[in-house]
DNA sequence: TGTATCCATTGACAATCATCACTTCAATCG
DNA sequence: CGATTGAAGTGATGATTGTCAATGGATACA
């Protein structure tokens, strides 16, 4: 990528002073990266990332036995899978009789996002 | 939540017929989420994250030991950590004499964040 | 040539993960 | 009640992960 570095003369330091200058890190950061992180970590697998598409996109009106033949995978993988994003945050779900409804938490993914942009 | 479902009527449904209707879903889809879900994956540890945040923020500025000083881990697992972003597509190095200088690929973020406004 | 420095790789280990077959639970309906 | 059905839980298994200590490779300098 030829990103221009724009570097101190770093080469030929004198030995044993430090090469570089330390970069400040906010302690504030380390909360909300590691709520950052278990959102992406719960995307971080293509079934959950469609399975939240879904929802998204269907919001509120998605039963489980319609999720079901959207993947190759079986019932209690799938079941499994809604469980993380469920502890993610991500999705909450709602029981109507026999069927169990899905919907993603609103705002849920608004921080990672505003993090992204 | 409350979400209002407003089903077709989906109770006493006759024995054996499908629940719902099938949720139709676009084969494209597919890679794209699996594009998404690496990047995503990648992004699910707080290290590889706050990495992510510094290098954007010092782009192409920051060599690795500068880095090692911010994080409670040892020098190997950073190293690590940056090249599961690396092979993530997330970030690349250069290398200047003796030290190796991090940034984040641009673009490479885009998709995700696309994806999740 | 030899030594010091920066960074990556290796090997090992416990922990977590994705998946399935099987089972259980809860609600509906006959 | 008893049978059926949708969905979650269990237990097992093979794969992946995060971490470190130890090592290796490359570069710079004396």
């Amino acid at each position: 990528m030829a990103v221009d570095l724009e570097l101190t003369p770093k080469q030929k330091r004198p030995v044993g002073e430090p090469c570089c200058q330390p970069v400040v890190y906010p302690d504030v950061e380390r909360e909300q990266a590691q709520r950052m992180a278990t959102i992406a970590k719960a995307l971080g697998d293509p079934v959950r990332l469609q399975l939240v598409d879904v929802l998204r996109k269907h919001a509120g009106k998605v039963c489980v036995c319609e999720l079901v033949p959207l993947f190759d995978i079986s019932q209690p993988t799938l079941s499994h899978h809604l469980k993380k994003l469920r502890e993610a945050g991500i999705v909450d779900s709602e029981r109507r009789g026999l069927w169990a409804y899905y919907y993603v938490v609103p705002d849920a993914l608004e921080e990672l996002s505003a993090w992204l942009t």
